[in-house]
DNA sequence: GTGAAAGCGCTAACAG
DNA sequence: CTGTTAGCGCTTTCAC
């Protein structure tokens, strides 16, 4: 009974004058042992400092109490809501969150994968569904449970929870149309690699192709996720005779940085040009002018994920994959005004 | 050598026609293996589908492989860059990143910091120095490498890197006092359990009362940390009658809530009403105005906090702590202006 | 340079 | 309800 560093399982067996079968029963089976003896237990234990080595349970081939999350990015707003309700939601449940990014590089995703996989964590989550083939063959080979955050995908290989990011681009399109624009700008980041962002894009431009209106390429600004990237990318857009009387952002993060750019300029938004962002960021509504744009619902999103990946984790058999369809809807705010 | 769905290391092993111990080996020592053999285990390796088990790994009483994170929040912009930062450093040097947030509850930071270390992490990384007994009692009984980021304190009792939010405070008072404000507002979030702000403030006010000033109760609000509770709260600062010149917030995220708030009663900022923030968060520049604040560097405390860790996760023995103090700066900009 | 064998800390049968 | 036993997958001496 010596008082090594970090006590173990036997130490506190001593300690409490069980067997090492009677402490793991305790932690894992609290039922199958007497009040008692648990009592007895908790005291060895608080008095050993002792403290369960996850690494050994999950060599069990078990439980190793982790899940893993793969974001493009943890740099700015865009998935913050999103990671915090899934961490919050896997916490209550015991689990903690094996957290990696990989820049909006696929092939480096699949090599975070990998390195999930080699801490075992029990389930995995991604964003999107653009992935490598590598991914998607290692997610089934390995038979892990999974869910792909953030875009509803009607046929998507694996289960999936969010928002159809083509709907948003039409519903924030038609809001903009039906506002009487013609003369409308967009402004996207780069959609390599990431299936929202180009979604988004297709329905915002479908939409006002049926609507009969073309937006030119030199109208069609690409930009990265920054406000000051935006500001500075949406300049040019507002030199342009004619100039567009709508910009039509990507994300709320562009939209942000398209108004200051157009303020910068001396443009009153909205009253000389309509602003739009996707996403509803905290902050977005509360901005001065408001920003229009189309709610996400990172939060449920983020929620409901985590309980589907839990259920996959603690179900028996691996079913087709789940699709859960998180509306999404347009919030009409002060960056918007009927044209002309 | 039967088909097994998880391959283990006697598969490998097995297809290599080699010892396990041998394609250990070759993972952890590779140099004490040939290359002959290393390759043949390479191949192995693939056509089998392998991937290391950590856990096993760990259990031997040695490297997990992973650091744990606690911070307050991933909700917001604060923190981002700090831990995408951290992470990538830690990620270039084989560690997996284990994230978990406690919502401002010291208590609960125990619990996270517990459950970390059933995980074994290697070393673990804070926010700050405000921790409860309990947390500096285990980590110290444990002998954890720990680093606490994001506030520089001389005495601290553990390794700490960031800037002196002290000085950050006194620094943007001073700005302000030297702009010639006198009727002078401050909106900061709750102190409680949270040495940054705490510590801003105290400089904020440090510096005005040196310098003659001193800021009525009624002209100190407190607001928790978001664009739209800073807005709302701020709402009322510019109804006083003397109304402030100048607000000083507690970080640029409150900054911007205390501009949209006076933009919203109409008021031109700077002309009307001077705001600065603390923090210099990545779209502070870009805005419009581009809000006065002061930089402390994310990103360079983030990548020195990994190293420090690692140094202290590679190192043999535990010396004292080591405190890093990384530079503050006011960036001034467009959102303060001379008084009146 | 490589293999055999003895654990790492814990858990899951199986007895009792 | 509790103890005994036999591993989980891997690493590390120690021989060879």
């Amino acid at each position: 009974m010596k008082n090594k560093l970090n006590a173990d399982i036997i130490d506190v067996a001593n300690h409490a004058g069980v067997s090492p079968a009677t402490v793991s029963r305790s932690f894992n089976h609290p039922d199958k042992v007497l009040l008692s003896t648990r009592k007895r237990i908790e005291r060895a234990i608080a008095q050993t400092g002792y403290i369960r080595n996850r690494a050994a349970q999950a060599i069990q081939g078990k439980r190793s109490g982790t899940v893993g999350l793969i974001v493009p990015t943890l740099d700015n707003a865009i998935f913050s809501n999103l990671i915090q309700a899934f961490s919050e939601e896997m916490r209550l449940h015991g689990f903690t969150m094996l957290v990696t990014t990989h820049g909006y590089d696929l092939k480096d995703e699949y090599l975070l994968l990998r390195s999930l996989l080699e801490h075992r964590v029990e389930g995995v989550a991604l964003i999107g569904h653009d992935h490598s083939d590598e991914t998607y063959t290692l997610l089934e080979r390995r038979n892990v449970p999974v869910v792909s955050m953030w875009n509803y995908k009607e046929d998507s290989k694996i289960s999936c929870v969010g928002g159809e990011n083509d709907q948003a681009g039409r519903a924030i399109a038609k809001h903009i149309v039906d506002l009487g624009h013609t003369e409308i700008a967009i402004a996207f980041p780069s959609v390599k690699e990431n299936d929202r962002a180009r979604d988004r894009k297709h329905g915002v431009l479908a939409y006002l192709a049926e609507a009969g209106l073309t937006v030119p390429v030199h109208r069609q600004i690409e930009t990265v996720y920054s406000i000051a990237n935006a500001r500075n990318s949406a300049a040019e857009l507002f030199e342009m005779q004619p100039r567009p009387t709508a910009v039509i952002a990507g994300n709320d993060v562009i939209a942000q940085g398209v108004i200051y750019a157009a303020q910068a300029k001396g443009l009153d938004v909205p009253n000389d040009v309509s602003v739009t962002g996707i996403g509803d960021f905290s902050g977005s509504a509360s901005a001065f002018p408001s920003v229009t744009t189309v709610r996400m619902r990172p939060n449920k999103v983020g929620k409901i994920a985590a309980s589907l990946l839990l259920e996959r984790i603690n179900g028996e058999d691996e079913t087709d994959p789940s699709r859960i369809k998180v509306a999404v809807e347009v919030k009409s705010r002060e960056s918007t005004k009927r044209c002309c």
